[in-house]
DNA sequence: CATGAATGAGCGTTCATTCAT
DNA sequence: TATGAATGAACGCTCATTCAT
């Protein structure tokens, strides 16, 4: 793929990014296209609909959370710690724009696998901080995913305000 | 007002509800007729536009759930009681539908006012479980309001969910 | 007719020109009947579609013009005088506007032979102007009858305008 | 611009002002789009609106008037040949349709512009013809611009027709 | 490969007309 | 008889997507 094209593609999906989450997901293609400062036929080059380009953008927050989650164990001591640092991580990434632009959008097979995999590290993470003793464990696994998803997955969330705080205080250790 | 035009105008809301939270604030107008059985001619004189409709839904949310709040007043013996009980409630209502429709459509007069009435209740019961010792006090009023409003908001969410357990826990007494 | 019935139909006439001259022959048949204080149905009631309340209009213009024609008959010396007291006269009925509006609307019997009487009489004052040697012959009498009546069904024509002024200038006597 | 883009632009123009003229102002645009050959979205690509299509015939017809009325002062030896130049120029131009189509909506900077030049221009023209004496001196400016518009935007004008011929020689000299 | 013109289905909204109350 | 609620066809306009240049 030639430079400039490659160039062209991370300009879509940087202001794509930036026109989704401003002005919700109805942001009309072609104003994508000219905030990129490309015409529409470039911009459907690269993502053949709208779906294709929410995708992207979905895709790429949760790479680069698996990405995260898996350094994160390596770094950090304690499985506390590691899911403080992924909460961290998490505001950092456009997660609530992607839940909006996937949910949306009817699933695939990618789709599908990349999902997974998220889930499952976090699984591992809450399984070992579970067994740790640092989070309480009359949670079922299935629904600390959700609740942890929910968190993270505001608009506007911060791994410092006053709801994760919160939350977090709610987790540790047990209801005891 | 024709006692049929009043069932009428109910059917619609009904149906506008169900149609709005299955299937994102862009169903057409045309489908909401539909499926109360109308015409669009009739939906659109009963509500001149979608802002229209999608306020008649969030206002009538935050009417109830202001009514509620103050019944839970005189009902309930500690400001913790109560704002279970709202919390409780809340569940019942379809407050992050009338979220998502709010957020849509610019504000006016009436609008802003109903939301003040709550923000106003709302903020009461925080201040007097504060002070009761019951909620944890290290948090700001305006910071309690939102953390609260996004917990309650949540689509789906239920009074005895995990994320709302948790939360409650977190929030109770306090961080020491 | 009851009374009332009688003050109805005046009344929706009445509000109907004065919408229809201001604000054009598309102005909701709704608007019409509110201001005239009554239900659309009332109005239906009445004239069966717009055309007939439009037609209304019209004819109520036009046979005025034949009755004042044939009146002028009597009264005046000249066949000019005649005309000029005809031009006169047509100036205080809405001509303009029921132009517009017949214009509009497919033709029908009445509709025809009023016209055509109309017609016949100014055919009349204008024959015996050419004979009295008041009005200029060199006109046929076809285009004299289109003329005058564009003057006169002008909006905003006035009898004592400049273009009522010249006209009558042009037309007294001839060319030579 | 696109060579086909331009011809598609003129054939809009082209077929707007055939089915304005036949079928007034309230021609679906669909229809003026499908008697072009075009779909509606390429019509308004090339006009966002009704009234951006309406203006531009209007525009134009009051650009070519003033061309031409320019070009007239060199080409005509007296104002009064200017005068009949223009008026059997007029006669070409869809400009009844102009003023009904520019009557119904509101006014903007560059419309007032233009309709001030072409005034005065006709401004110039009477001025002048007053002063050789060709035009009857007793009609302040003012009427006689109201008085020349007025002919000339009849729906059907002629430059020979019985109208203008009288009208002509109600203005010629003057009323003695 | 990039462009942006063309397409047309689809939605919001209006309003003439009908008819239950 | 008067009313105004209900209806739905029709229109203005938008925008995702295609494709000629």
């Amino acid at each position: 793929m030639r430079a400039d094209a490659v160039r062209n593609r991370e300009r879509i999906v940087e202001h794509a990014v930036r026109l989704f989450a401003g002005r919700g997901p109805d942001v009309p293609m072609c104003e994508i296209a000219d905030a990129a400062g490309l015409g529409v036929g470039t911009l459907y080059r690269h993502f053949p609909d709208r779906r294709a380009l929410a995708w992207e953008i979905g895709a790429g927050a949760l790479r680069d959370l698996a990405d995260f989650a898996r350094g994160a164990r390596e770094r950090e001591e304690t499985a506390w710690a590691e899911l403080l640092a992924i909460i961290g991580h998490c505001a950092t990434l456009p997660l609530a724009l992607a839940k909006s632009l996937t949910e949306l959008l009817p699933e695939d097979e990618t789709q599908a696998e990349l999902e997974h995999t998220v889930d499952s590290l976090l699984a591992d993470v809450i399984v070992r901080a579970q067994r740790e003793g640092t989070l309480r464990a009359d949670i079922p696994l299935r629904e600390a995913q959700r609740l942890l998803s929910t968190i993270v997955c505001r608009p506007g969330a911060r791994p410092d305000d006053y709801l994760t705080i919160v939350m977090l205080d709610g987790l540790r250790r047990g209801p005891g």
